[in-house]
RNA sequence: GGCGACAUAGCCAAGUGGUAAGGCAAGGGUCUGCAAAACCCUGAUUCCCCGGUUCAAAUCCGGGUGUCGCCUCCA
């Protein structure tokens, strides 16, 4: 497949270290608060490319983060520890709020469809594997102590500035608010390995290092995660786009000063789901979760289509007006779907080859997965029998999830236990089988043989008054509770 | 201030030098007493702007503009 690699700026051919194996980490959570859906559309990508991966043949090794310690304050930085604050909001042990929090991000995920990576590993349980990296930069010179803290220094190194060409000199250090310079630095973009003197004492959790007790730094913990689980090449390296500079450019940094060779091949960064006035945060506006969309009652695959139908690179704009679009889309296909008839003839090995190619070429094509969902339409215009276009969305959707057979034949099973009652006179009455409703709509009918057409509405708004939803249907009529 | 990404119809978008896919919405039609559903039809003389290269540019090159992001920890 090609990938855009943000490491190049280039779109490449994707070759990974090991021919046939993929090694992936995602930057995962920070586990201090639900997941809102611009988190989540981070996720989605990820996983889309994870599948397309799997589906293309590759047997992959994913790995993901929980970042369960350290980091401070949130999007409105007043510098408080992120954990501690959510553990004071909601009077837990810092522990209790990273496995309640925990546990939501999976059952987000389990909603949109989203794979739980093959490893996901929280970061304080890899405090020993810190400090056996930390030493180990002290020992080869890329890291120093000064002021209590261990600090890399990225005067070291050949090439610091990996995915853009700053100068220094031109950073603008304290460019946000409560932000201050660190005189224990020896150049302006070194970084935290290690704390142990803080201007954040209330650090709920800390550790016994060589160092003193502290805390690791938050870039460590990524690194860390990667090289011991998908070893010492990493293929790709997820996350959002706000994480280029400096999380990830540290990330290199340190990995490659501790590896002494390249360490991560494709860089690749989902960019961000905004609201109208700019990027979606957790203290900002409306709080938009997946619990919100449900409780409006939205389908979660209904969001996961609207990502789908966007790509990764792109800045996509939330409004109700559009995820409305993605919504009506989504059900309207998902009907599409239920209309197919299964057993309807044997699957077409040549057409369903065909068009497992040109999907291929497509959604390969930089996780093009505007173009996966075009091919869905395509499918549903081929001229083939049902079974064969049953058969290939199925084989599509392993890489959509949209669970595109599964909500169609839910469909299909409503409209089945609608009984056809028979009134004796050639008019069939399509419902549940509900004596006193039968009886408007027959009462309905009689009034339409006599051009009663008042009457006859005046049945239908009572009906409806009463949640039932009555159409005319050639030699009757079926209605439906809302 | 520096750095990066993006810009195609009301909206989501495809496109990688050969004359603008697809989906949603909208409008028209068939059907219907009416409605709903379903089906059929209709959309950009032009791709943010200005130059250039070329027989040919949404696509390549140069220069602008706008939007978003990063420079602290955020997907």
């Amino acid at each position: 497949m090609k990938l855009y690699n943000s490491a190049t700026r280039k779109k490449e051919d994707f070759v990974p270290h090991e021919p046939g194996k993929v090694n992936m980490y995602t930057c995962g959570p920070t586990v201090y608060h639900f997941a809102h859906i611009g988190n989540l559309r981070s996720y989605i990508m990820e996983d889309v490319l994870e599948k397309f991966l799997r589906y293309d043949g590759y047997e992959v090794n994913r790995v993901m983060n929980i970042t369960d310690v350290g980091h401070l304050a949130s999007d409105a930085d007043t510098g408080e520890d992120k954990m501690l604050k959510g553990a004071k909001r909601e009077h837990k042990s810092v522990m209790d709020v990273a496995k309640f929090y925990t546990d939501a991000f999976f059952a987000d995920c389990e909603k949109l469809n989203i794979r739980r990576p093959d490893t996901v590993q929280p970061a304080t349980g890899m405090i020993d594997e810190y400090i056996k990296v930390i030493s180990k930069l002290i020992e080869t010179g890329h890291a120093y102590v000064s002021g209590g803290n261990v600090y890399f220094d990225t005067s070291t190194l050949d090439r610091y500035y990996i995915f853009n060409s700053h100068n220094e000199e031109d950073l603008a250090v304290g460019v946000r608010e409560g932000v201050e310079e660190d005189g224990n630095k020896r150049n302006k973009n070194d970084f935290v390995l290690w704390f142990t003197k803080s201007k954040f004492d209330d650090q709920a959790l800390k550790w016994d290092s060589p160092w003193g007790v502290g805390y690791p730094g938050w870039h460590i913990e990524c690194s860390c995660i990667s090289m011991k689980y998908n070893g010492e090449y990493l293929d790709i390296h997820c996350g959002g786009i706000d994480n280029a500079f400096p999380h990830h450019t540290n990330e290199i940094a340190q990995s490659e000063a501790y590896l002494g060779h390249p360490w991560c091949k494709y860089w690749v960064h989902i960019h961000h789901l905004n609201t109208s006035d700019g990027k979606m945060s957790k203290s900002k506006g409306e709080f938009l979760t997946v619990k919100v969309l449900e409780d409006k009652g939205y389908d979660p695959m209904a969001y996961r289509f609207f990502c789908l139908q966007s790509h990764y690179r792109k800045a996509l704009v939330f409004t109700w007006e559009n995820l409305d679009n993605a919504a009506g889309a989504y059900s309207k296909l998902i009907s599409r779907i239920a209309a197919l008839k299964p057993g309807d003839g044997a699957v077409d090995e040549e057409v369903k080859k065909e068009f497992r190619e040109k999907f291929i070429a497509q959604v390969g094509n930089d996780l093009n997965t505007s173009m996966g969902i075009t091919a869905l339409y395509d499918v549903l215009k081929a001229k083939t029998n049902d079974e064969t276009k049953l058969n290939i969305l199925a084989d599509f959707d392993t890489v959509l999830s949209l669970s595109l057979l599964d909500r169609a034949e839910k469909l299909r099973n409503e409209q089945s236990k609608v009984q056809k009652t028979d009134s004796g006179s050639g008019y069939t009455i399509e419902g549940e089988g509900d004596s006193e409703i039968d009886a408007l709509v027959m009462a309905r009918y009689e009034a339409k043989k006599a051009k009663n057409f008042a009457e006859a509405d005046r049945i239908r708004d009572e009906l409806k008054a009463m949640g039932v939803t009555l159409t005319d249907v050639p030699g009757g009529a079926r209605w439906t509770r809302d």
